[in-house]
DNA sequence: GTGAAAGCGCTAACAA
DNA sequence: TTGTTAGCGCTTTCAC
């Protein structure tokens, strides 16, 4: 097998300098032609846009943003790509940065609280020109208020911050997402309605996400509104690909819930995985419901009963934000974007 | 609602310039300390930390890409993110780029492949010192000869290349996936053994992907090796949601299938999800097996049956390799990972 | 309308 | 061991 051509020759590339020189103009006038910036002569700008063409210029960005202001480079950090809701979050907003004329630059943490430093030192160091991100906990996020405290711009994806409380002065933080709290509580209330009065309340890593407390607290809320008792929330460790021994032992109890909440999808996904590997029916035997609204839930047979949060939408609107902020708007806190609810079947009518 | 507070100014970035003046050093010192090139007394190593310490001192990657030769930046190219088998391909390569100290910028093509010149443009304009990237079809493609002939590095994600012949030379492109036909051609074999002999191949726009194609391949070989007719392809609507009408046509026929080969995973939990919706049961009434192997696939149940592939190994692997050919090593044609078959429960003998 | 020149922040010769 | 200096490719005053 013939080895791949080597190289041939990192060819160095053309310079705005070159290009002067072939079209027989300064540098400067090239740079007003490639900028569009006006009060060029037409016979001037044709021999430019010539001479690029044949010399096949490719104008230097590194260049272009040393000498700016901007990057016109985005910074995006999030747990991970895994689960399909940041993934979709990604798209949503990678589509609408590049209709903006704004690359993004990734990184993820993998849910690591102590990556989340790190990383976005990196971006800052890239000189992007904002940051979108997901962190794990926004209520008490060393870095969100490193940020504040610099001037960087951005905005949060999913967390839900509400106002915080700082020396005496409340502030909100940019974000987007939807109203986890109202969501959850509509959910567990669409499960009372079902007949359910034993409802659990599902979640992963708990303690870390502020998305999960506003959505237990949803849960609570629902659940003394319908005059139910609330359930300590079942904890599912971490990364865990096989939790049917954690479901075991929340079956065996006298009391055993007739329906789970799930803090997430794929959190739901995989219990109902689990389920059934341990003979179980879901909905038959017992109701499952998620969070996230994943376009995969659609696929499920039956269908995913879940929360849909507009992810595509979260990331577009972030980007919208995070360009407001740059040109100095006053951005009025958290934008709460609608959430639906999916009445799949993989919740139903409590019969027994 | 109070509005976020302004931007206590854009806070100019100190320089490595201050961080000279406040050690009481020359920029060559404190560059030298920054990138560890030894050859700096303790002493003024000790007062160049603390000032850049003591004045927050950051680094400008963009000045340091500007002057080296690298910017330690990968530029990635791919067709979407909501099909989580790139989402899966991406995270192992942020990863891998991540800890081997390369930023990561993002493009996504929507498949559109005249995207793909344009996009790629930019990621170059940026001066990435490498690509990893998917295109619709690797065989025919103006952009990957473009690169060839300006020598750019990169490494293509599931294409499969196969040998181009071209002026009489034979070449072979950078490129990591699995052997899209060997792997297609065993999954058919193993349908062919559960007593299918009426077996469909169904794609998404087939004729662009070159992936497709090779799957297609790979069901001749088996569908001929086990003295069976092969069937066209049934070629579904881009990104139809509901694939109802299609399937309602092709089981209308005699000679019906029994058997459905979809040449991704997505593809073919659609098609399950809408055989369910017209009440046909998988695999009682149809068997369905998919393609790539993701993750999500696991949690339907039953478990869909289809190709595994190591999709983040893949992009582990393009990072690897596209180091190995930026540091000059010559590269062997292309990487062909393992793929296993998941034998799950969407395919089931012929009963009839 | 056009050009000369001064940097943006950094690294790497080259001197000392 | 350390400092001086010349750029990397580009934009942008400021003259002309």
């Amino acid at each position: 097998m013939p080895p791949h051509p080597r190289s041939p020759e990192p060819t160095r590339q053309t310079t705005i300098r070159e290009v002067a020189q072939t079209a027989g103009v300064s540098v400067a006038t090239v740079s007003r032609v490639l900028n569009a910036s006006g009060q060029v002569s037409a016979h001037a700008e044709q021999a430019v846009r010539q001479a690029a063409a044949s010399l096949g210029f490719r104008p230097n960005l590194v260049g272009r943003s040393l000498r700016g202001v901007r990057t016109r480079t985005f910074g995006v950090m999030l747990p991970t790509l895994i689960h399909p809701v940041f993934a979709e979050c990604l798209q949503g907003l990678e589509s609408a940065a590049q209709s903006q004329g704004y690359a993004i630059t990734l990184s993820t943490t993998g849910y690591r609280a102590d990556a989340e430093e790190s990383v976005s030192e990196r971006l800052l160091q890239q000189r992007v020109d904002g940051l979108i991100l997901t962190v794990a906990d926004a209520t008490r996020s060393r870095l969100l208020d490193k940020l504040d405290a610099e001037g960087v711009p951005y905005v949060l994806a999913f967390n839900q911050t509400g106002h915080t409380n700082k020396k005496s002065v409340t502030r909100f933080r940019p974000s987007v997402g939807v109203d986890n709290r109202k969501a959850a509580q509509q959910m567990v209330a669409h499960l009372v309605e079902l007949g359910h009065q034993r409802i659990e309340f599902v979640a992963g890593q708990f303690m870390q996400s502020d998305r999960s407390r506003q959505r237990y607290a949803g849960y609570q809320d629902a659940m003394t509104a319908a005059g139910l008792p609330t359930r300590d929330p079942l904890e599912l460790p971490f990364d865990s690909t096989d939790v049917r021994a954690e479901l075991q032992d929340l079956l065996a109890t006298r009391d055993a819930p007739t329906a789970l909440f799930c803090s997430n999808d794929q959190l739901a996904m995989t219990v109902i995985r689990d389920l059934r590997r341990m003979g179980l029916r879901v909905p038959e035997d017992l109701s499952v419901a998620g969070f996230d609204g994943v376009r995969v839930g659609e696929w499920m047979s039956p269908v995913l009963t879940t929360v849909v949060q507009p992810n595509a939408d979260i990331g577009r609107t972030a980007v919208e934000l995070l360009l407001q902020i740059i040109a100095g708007e006053v951005c009025m806190g958290p934008a709460t974007l609608h959430h639906t609810l999916r009445l799949g079947g993989t919740a139903q009518r409590r019969v027994s």
